[in-house]
DNA sequence: CGGAATCCAGATTGATACTG
DNA sequence: CAGTATCAATCTGGATTCCG
């Protein structure tokens, strides 16, 4: 999905959502993220198949869009801690709908 | 996004539902179909920028995981009609919620 | 630990031409 | 009208290596 420069085709605010959420695996990183903060690297356990390099796109993406907050702490190691920003909050009720009709279309 | 054969990244309901609806024009096409049937050159027409391979395959696609049905009238010049089935009706609340954060999130 | 950089194969898409 | 076929260009994602 070529990224979101919140250019909207043809000014249609459904394809302007899935431009943001639509990643190939941003729906499974907010999934998690509307549970609560993750470290990059929790977040690469639990989702099995994801490779670091797309784990990263996909998290600097929902960054830029404003969707996601990245906490570096300056510490030896390393520690990056990611979390729902106001606006990423406010995609709760939209994924919650997704959930449901995944759930009730397959029986997840 | 490679197509769903019904099997769901990581048993997430989320991407489950993201795999059905997520295509680069699936969007729009279920946008309009919300509101009513659809012939194939009218879509085409009320999507400026799409070809008309691509919008044949997002419709094939759609109507493999029976999201629209295709009416193929037996006339000529052909004649063929696109709307959603009673599992594409379920989406609405989806696609509706999506489009409200859409309108809200940008200014449209 | 949490990346960035590079390389590359394969999937997606666009353009164009043709058809029942 | 509503497609299909073909080819070229682009984009994507995976594997690997290196780094502070």
């Amino acid at each position: 999905m070529r990224h979101s420069t919140y250019k909207c085709n043809n000014g249609c605010p459904v394809e302007a959502t899935l431009e943001i959420i639509g990643g190939k695996w941003k729906g499974v990183i907010l999934y998690h993220l509307m549970e609560r903060t993750y470290r990059f690297g929790e977040l690469k356990r639990v989702m099995p198949g994801v490779t670091q390099r797309m784990l990263t796109k996909q998290l600097r993406e929902l960054e830029a869009d404003g969707i996601i907050h990245r906490k570096v702490y300056a510490e030896v190691p390393p520690k990056v801690e990611y979390s729902l920003t106001d606006v990423g909050e406010s995609l709760r009720d939209v994924m919650m709908m997704m959930r449901d009709w995944g759930r009730n279309h397959f029986g997840l």
